[in-house]
DNA sequence: TCTGGGGTCCTAGGACCC
DNA sequence: TCTGGGGTCCTAGGACCC
């Protein structure tokens, strides 16, 4: 048996733990008010009752809900919190698999000789987690995590739905398309245009027919999905890791030193975590999103691993050099793929053309970064940019 | 409502090798 | 000569999730 638990409202929740004053109140998470191309991160459920929800443009949530309390996100307290709550559903099942900052599967097979029936221990860890983080969470309960994650949604906030074993294809029956998990709004809008408006409706459809609409994985997916299979959307083991950071700008950049200014900026970040979280990479990637929102990415692979910061930066300019064809730039990114553990093997340079000094002067900084969070070191070039936190 | 940031996975095509 | 099939790695874009 598996259960799936998700914390309710999680950022502002906790924004409304650390100040009771916070409490019933509309609190909303993200970008302040004024701040352009901002949006909604989380908000609290009496926001929602204004029609404010996630990924709305601030601006937006501002005119339905000018009452409401804007907070800008401070994820190093999230994380901080996400693991307090982690720590009780270890104590629950050794096989706790978080897939998000706040939401986890427990594998809560053969505790019942400690905890009870699944329901008794799912009710037992929603209390735990009230008493011992102040949060509340939903979780949902089922055979196969696929259906368990669906559950958990059913009942939002401190809400609690368990499918038992065999219930699966009738829970699965009754629910509209939307909250098919994995099934977003451009498959959506595929499946209206055959004529599938139903759960029952693409039931009834051969899987030949759903490659059709859908092509072989996402066909299989849906397949099992309406069925309440697991389609085994979440691997343990995830294949391929990267790190990568991006930057909406308030207004758009056109010169090319501010834009080299910041690919050096996300550079450094993107380093800074390569680093510290002791990865390896072959893999750079550029992403640039032009005034008309239209994405462009472009990556490069090469035989040595990117080692520096400056290597990193020097790569990324070189990329966006080739994608770049003018105009106004809203966002950027770089970003690091396919990541390797810093032990693997690799092909080392023949000659140290003044890497390793570099590589040297690089790691002392980080060090002095972790030791002195609150210190600030940085390229003379980046000091006019505040620091932000966000995720 | 002019649309964030950090991720993962899939697809289709191309290069290259045997 | 106008051409097979399998395999691997890489790339760009897109879909989706929280």
């Amino acid at each position: 048996m598996f259960l799936h638990v998700d914390l309710d409202a999680f950022y502002a929740s906790v924004e409304q733990l650390d100040n009771p004053q916070l409490k019933g109140k509309p609190v909303i998470i993200g970008a302040l008010p004024g701040t352009r191309r901002g949006v909604v991160s989380t908000c609290s459920y009496e926001a929602r009752q204004y029609g404010v929800h996630s990924a709305m443009p601030v601006e937006a949530a501002y005119r339905l809900c000018p009452q409401g309390v804007f907070i800008p996100p401070r994820m190093k307290r999230y994380r901080e919190k996400s693991r307090e709550v982690m720590a009780v559903f270890y104590d629950f099942s050794p096989d706790v698999q978080q897939i998000s900052i706040d939401e986890a599967f427990i594998d809560i097979t053969g505790t019942e000789r400690l905890f009870g029936p699944p329901e008794t221990t799912a009710r037992t860890l929603k209390a735990a987690v009230r008493e011992h983080t102040g949060l509340t969470v939903s979780a949902g309960l089922a055979a196969n995590r696929y259906v368990a994650k669906i559950a958990s949604g059913m009942s939002k906030p401190d809400g609690f739905c368990h499918v038992p074993p065999g219930d699966e294809a009738q829970f699965i029956e009754q629910l509209p398309l939307e909250k098919i998990w994995g099934l977003g709004d451009k498959t959506r809008k595929k499946m209206h245009d055959a004529g599938l408006y139903t759960v029952s409706a693409v039931k009834n459809v051969s899987l030949e027919l759903l490659e059709h609409i859908l092509g072989t994985a996402g066909a299989m997916f849906v397949y099992n999905a309406v069925r309440g299979i697991d389609p085994g959307i979440c691997t343990p083991v995830p294949l391929s890791r990267s790190i990568s950071t991006e930057q909406t700008y308030e207004f758009s950049l056109y010169d090319r030193y501010i834009i080299d200014t910041a690919l050096m900026e996300l550079a450094g970040t993107v380093m800074f975590r390569m680093l510290n979280e002791g990865w390896h990479s072959r893999t750079v990637c550029v992403k640039l999103r032009y005034d008309d929102f239209t994405t462009h990415t472009i990556q490069e692979t090469v035989d040595i691993p990117v080692a520096t910061e400056q290597a990193l930066f020097t790569r990324a300019s070189r990329l966006f050099d080739k994608k770049y064809t003018g105009g106004g730039i809203r966002l950027l990114g770089v970003g690091a793929l396919n990541l390797e553990p810093e032990s693997t093997p690799v092909q080392q340079e023949l000659f140290d053309d003044g890497n390793k000094k570099l590589q040297t002067v690089e790691r002392t900084v980080l060090q002095l970064k972790n030791k002195h969070p609150d210190l600030t070191i940085t390229k003379a070039r980046l000091l006019s940019r505040p620091e932000t936190d966000t995720e």
